[in-house]
RNA sequence: GGAGAGGUGGCCGAGCGGCCGAAGGCGCUUGCCUGCUAAGCAAGUGAGGGUUUAUACCCUCCGAGGGUUCGAAUCCCUCCCUCUCCGCCA
């Protein structure tokens, strides 16, 4: 959620943000009124209840005189001004509920640092590494790889759960298992991260103060008793803190978590339907980082770096890309994409979204720390994902592939998996 | 699922219709004191919002939402959460 004194400070810079965004603005100019109003209510009430209260403490002193006729001749007139709260009241809180409504809509402001774009055409690249292998034969597509060695199963997938989930057995398995403690190793022991085992099912409230609802409510999968399965282990890890206040000192907070992610993926009919890309059902290893604003920008930079050398260490050629901001997504004021190199789609594609939420989900999560001059502050949070393992198994099948449909398995993890070769 | 207890400031904990935004303690900040540390003494110390150049003033908040009342942390209702015991169970 944006900051509602910006919008009377600074408007400019609301109408800016929502500009690089591409958005409508007539809602800025909705808010702006809304705002005006609200403020008019709360002043109209206060004003009464200033009123009544006084009248109040009056007939306590008039019955502690034992001088009832003039008590009961104030409580008729504080009756009356109390009804007048009552209407005053409810005014108030119809506006404020309006602008709330509209206000939990509003995506964040877009970062310095984000190039300013219309889509993902304006992204702009901003590292590679690694140099995409030559083949000499044409390399198969990671779910022909997995037939041919029996190890993915769409069709009992499909015959179980429906489209969009894949089934892993033997070496596969095994290799989705190893990975996910790879990265939570290389995480804890390396990076510094403290590790979590987290609930897959949160309250309607957590995804709200995550940022993942009201707006994105068609995307996520929700039980029959109103709680919703986590799109990613972001919601339950920034949650931890809602309505806290973190000691200074404690800052950075720097959290890791491996949890499956369950997406509805609506809105993307067509997209990547063959294999395991895009599934309502996948493993990730998430990163998160609490920090104090002026951190924030350094810590992304940080984390991202964290996320790339999953990828290093498993020598995946890969690129990482600074979001336009007219590609972030609602809750990022800056987002890095690293894009894993996948030959058979000769493309990269997106393996890890790291982002600077900045103090977008701390306001509304009401995550605060006492800053050196004694003042309560809103945190800045980032996430990214380090990995979505579903997508580094991919990528480690197609780039590791070879010509009589084996998959190598990278070095670092040959001691885990036992073997050399998959297939 | 059944029975009971409870949710108060950064934390612990009192208050159970009107000088209660809330005693007391811990913690924290500042000053004094002491060779350092610790202890001791004194003062200060909740959050959110509104008005204001400012000093300052006002409103709201004692799990959440309603209700009773001139007035609610305190009384009534609903919901949520936590704990204890019992049942069921991986």
């Amino acid at each position: 959620m944006i900051d509602l004194k910006i919008l009377r400070t600074d408007p400019d810079s609301v109408k800016e943000a929502l500009k690089k965004r591409n958005m409508d603005l007539t809602i800025f100019n909705y808010l702006i009124t809304l705002e005006q109003k609200r403020r008019e209510a709360i002043n109209n009430s206060e004003s009464k209840k200033a009123e009544r209260n006084s009248i109040s403490s009056q007939i306590a002193a008039a019955r502690k005189n034992k001088e009832n006729g003039k008590a009961l001749e104030l409580q008729k007139k504080a009756k009356e001004i109390s009804n007048e709260v009552k209407i005053l009241d409810e005014e108030t809180k119809k506006i404020n509920e309006d602008l709330m409504s509209k206000l939990l809509y509003i995506p964040n402001f877009p970062s310095e640092n984000s190039p300013v774009g219309i889509d993902e055409n304006d992204n702009k690249v901003v590292k590679k590494w690694g140099e995409p292998r030559n083949f000499d034969f044409e390399p198969l597509a990671h779910w022909d790889l997995g037939l041919n060695i029996d190890s993915m199963d769409f069709e009992r997938a499909s015959k179980l759960s429906g489209s969009r989930f894949t089934i892993l057995k033997k070496q596969l398995a095994k290799l989705e298992r190893v990975l996910v403690n790879f990265m939570l190793k290389v995480h804890t022991e390396e990076n510094d991260y403290i590790e979590f085992a987290l609930p897959y099912m949160v309250k309607r409230d957590i995804m709200t103060a995550c940022g993942q609802l009201p707006k994105f409510e068609d995307e996520a999968y929700k039980t029959t008793d109103d709680m919703f399965l986590i799109p990613t282990a972001e919601v339950p890890l920034v949650s931890l803190h809602k309505n806290e206040i973190i000691e200074f000192n404690d800052l950075p907070l720097k959290y890791t978590g491996y949890t499956p992610c369950f997406r509805r993926e609506a809105g993307s009919y067509g997209k990547d339907v063959k294999g395991m890309i895009r599934v309502h059902q996948f493993d990730k290893v998430e990163l998160v980082w609490i920090t104090k604003p002026e951190n924030s920008d350094k810590a992304l930079e940080e984390l991202t770096l964290n996320a790339e050398s999953i990828l290093q260490k498993l020598n995946l050629p890969y690129r990482v890309v600074n979001l336009c901001t007219g590609d972030l997504g609602f809750n990022a004021a800056q987002t890095y994409d690293i894009e894993v190199w996948l030959p058979s789609q000769d493309k990269y594609r997106e393996i890890s979204s790291c982002s600077n939420v900045k103090d977008f989900q701390g306001r509304r999560e009401n995550i605060r720390f006492r800053d050196k001059d004694n003042e309560l502050k809103f945190v800045h949070t980032l996430n990214g994902s380090g990995l979505a393992v579903g997508r580094t198994l991919i990528a480690i099948m197609e780039n590791y592939q070879t010509e009589d449909g084996k998959i190598k398995v990278p070095e670092i993890l040959q001691n885990e998996m036992g073997v050399e070769y998959i297939g």
